[in-house]
DNA sequence: CATGAATGAGGATTCATTCAT
DNA sequence: AATGAATGAATCCTCATTCAT
C-alpha cells in the first residue's frame, strides 16, 4: 500500500547499502549492483552521478536521522540523566536491527568520501558525540554523575560501547535490543565492581 | 645495533603496514608499496606469495603478540581483578602508540582475508575476547564484581571501549595513554552515577 | 520583430555550433547540448535524426553562404583581379567575427562526417577553392597577374593565409578586419621583398 | 642495422601518430593502438602513463625538432633575409613528407592537451612564430623586405601558407616539396601581381 | 635476489540513441 | 512536441600477478 512505487532510485540505494555492507564499498562495483537488480550500468548512472555519490547519499540519511533523534532524547525534560543515558544506548543498539547495515557502512566506509564530502559529514558525526559530551557535562553539574567523571571519555566510551556492538550484535540473538542496552548502560553508570562499601 | 639487516622482508611488511593504515588494504596497490621502498614488483613477489599473504602476516603478528600479552597479565596471581580490567585497558591503549597502525589495521582489513586465513585468524580475536570474559566471570565468582554483571557483555563493552578509541586516540593529545586508560577503568568499575547512597 | 519564433531547431543548431567551437565535435555531447537549453535528449532527437546530422546542418549552411557570397564577388564586372583578390580575403577575414565559430567548425570537424555526407561537403569546399584558382588563371591571361604564377598553388597561398588566421585573428585586436584584409592583400599581390629595381 | 631493437615504446609512438593522423586524437582508442601492434593495454600503460602523456610527446618532439632546425637557419650568417624565408619555407613543407602526419597532429590535437601541458607547448609554438616576425622585422630594417611591411601579419601569412598545405599537399604530386616552396616564396616575397612600372 | 616487461581481467564512467507515454 | 527512463557498447585506466633473464 505505501510502495506502490518501486522507485528505481531507492531499489539501487537498498541494494548497493547491502551489497556495500557485505563486500565493502571499494569491493562492490557497479556492476554487481546492476547484477542484482537486473538493469543496466546506464541506469545506474541515471539516477546517480558516481559510485562515491551514492555512499554520500547512505551518509547523509544515515548521520542527519541519528541526530534528529537524539535530539528528541536530550530535548525531552521529562528523562532524568541516567535515563537520558539509557535511551542513547537503546537507539544505537536498536538501530542496529533498523538500520545496522546504514550504520556499518557509514563507520566503515567513511573514508571513501572525498575531502568535500567528508567535510560536511565529519561535523555532523562529531556533533553526535559533542551532543552526549555535554549532556553528560550537565548531568555532572547537576549533581547526578560523579564529579571525576570526564565528560569527554564518557562520551567516547558509550560510543565506543555502542558502536562496538555492530560488530557482533545480532538482534535475533540471545539477548533483545533492550536488554543489551539495559545491560550496558548499567555498567557504565553503576560500574561493575562491587561498591567499597558492599565489600 | 639492533637493525644490522635492513631485511627486505620486514621492510615491505612494515611500509605496507603503513600505507594500509594510511589509505586502506585495497586502495594500496602493490606498485605503492614498491615506490615507497624504490623496488620492482618482482621484489614484492620474491618475499610473498600474495598481497593478500602480507596482510595475513600483519594479522597474524598482531594478535599472537596480543595474546601473549594479555595471558601474563591474566596469569599474573599477584593482581586483583579490578587491577587485570586496568592492565588490559592500559594494554590495549597503550598499544595505539606502539601498534596503533597494526591495530587499526587488524579489525579494518580482516575481511580482505579469504575464508581459510580469516578461519585461522578469527578464533584467536574471539580467544582474546573470551579470555576476558571468563576474567569476569571469575571476579563475579569471586565476589569482586557485580553478581548482575553479564560477563560476555562486559567484555563487549570493555573492547569496545578500547577499541574505540583507535578511532580517535592520539597519543600526543592532552592525555597520556594512561590516564586515558585510567578513567576509562573507573568508569566501567565504578560507574559514572553518583552512587544512590551517595545522593 | 525578427526572432519572433525562438525555434527550437535553430536554437539547438545555434547552441551546439557554440559548444563544438568551444569544445570540438566529440568533446561535446547531446546532453551537454540539452543542459544549456534545458530541454531533454527527448526534444534534440525530435529535431535532428542524429548528432552528426546536425554536424551536416552546419557545413551545409556554412559553405553554402560562403560560396553564394563568392560568386557574387566573381561575377561582378566592375571589379579588377585585384580588387577581386582583396575583396575574397576581406571576406573571408570578416567572416570570423561574422561567422567565426562556423568557419572553424567547418575546418576542424569535417572528418566527423561520415563518408556519403562529407562526398556531399567535399566537393563544395573544393569548389570554393577551384573558383579562386579560375579566377587567377584569367588573371594571368589577362595580363594582371604574372606569367609566372601558379593559379593552383597561388588560390592554396590565398586560402592558407586567410583560413589560419581562424587560429588567432580576433576582430577586437589592435587591427580591424579590413586593415588584415588589406595587409594580406597586398603580401599576396606586390610581395613583400624590396622590388629588385627599387633596390 | 639501427633499429636493432624495436623499442615498444618508439612502436607505440610511431603507430599512435599514424591512428591519430587518420581517426583523430579522441576517436583513436586505447584499444585500437594496442590491437594495431598486437599487445594488451597493459603494455601500452607501461609505457605511457595515459593517452594524453603520449599525446605531449608527440607535441613535444615536433615542436622542439621544429624550433632548433629553424634555430639553425636563422643563425645562419651567410643566408640574405629571402634565402631565410625560403629556407623556412621549404623547411616546413618539407616537414610534410618527413613528418607530416606529426605535423597536422600537433596543430590539430593540441586542444585536447591540459592546462598545464599546453602551457608548455604553446610558448614554443609562439616562439616559432615570433622568431619569423623578428627576422621579417630585421629584414625590413636592412631594406631587405618593404618598409610597408607589418612583420607580424607577414608572419601569419607565410605560416597560414605552410602550414595549410597539410591540408592537401601530397608530396607524391604533380609538384615536388622544393617547387612547392619555391612558388610560396616568391608569391611572398615578389607577389603575383604584375608590378605597377611592368604594366 | 632482483628486474622489467607483459598480461588480462575488471573497474568506473560516458554517451548516442531509443521508445513508451 | 516533448519527456524521462533505460540501454549497451565503448572508453580510459588500474592492478595483482607471472615469468624470462
Amino acid at each position: 500500500m505505501n510502495d506502490e512505487k518501486p522507485d528505481m532510485r531507492t531499489l539501487i540505494a537498498e541494494v548497493s547499502l547491502a551489497l556495500f555492507e557485505k563486500r565493502g564499498f571499494t569491493e562492490t562495483s557497479v556492476q554487481d549492483i546492476c547484477d542484482e537488480l537486473g538493469v543496466t550500468k546506464g541506469t545506474f548512472y541515471y539516477y546517480f552521478a558516481s559510485k562515491e555519490a551514492l555512499l554520500m547519499d547512505i551518509h547523509e540519511q544515515y548521520i542527519v536521522t541519528l541526530l534528529e533523534e537524539q535530539g528528541k532524547i536530550l530535548a525531552d525534560a521529562d528523562l532524568t540523566y541516567r535515563e537520558k543515558v539509557c535511551a542513547i544506548l537503546y537507539m544505537l543498539i536498536r538501530d542496529i536491527e533498523k538500520r545496522g547495515a546504514r550504520g556499518r557502512v557509514f563507520f566503515r566506509e567513511m573514508r571513501h568520501l572525498n575531502d568535500e564530502r567528508k567535510a560536511k559529514i565529519v561535523p555532523l558525526r562529531n556533533q553526535f558525540r559533542l551532543n552526549i559530551e555535554q549532556m553528560v557535562r550537565e548531568g555532572v553539574e547537576a549533581g547526578a554523575f560523579r564529579s571525576a567523571t570526564n565528560p569527554k571519555l564518557a562520551a567516547f566510551a558509550l560510543l565506543g560501547i555502542a558502536n562496538w556492538s555492530y560488530q557482533w550484535f545480532h538482534p535475533d540473538g540471545e539477548l533483545s535490543d533492550q536488554e543489551v542496552a539495559d545491560a550496558f548502560a548499567a555498567m557504565l553508570l553503576e560500574g561493575i565492581e562491587v561498591a567499597s562499601r558492599d565489600r
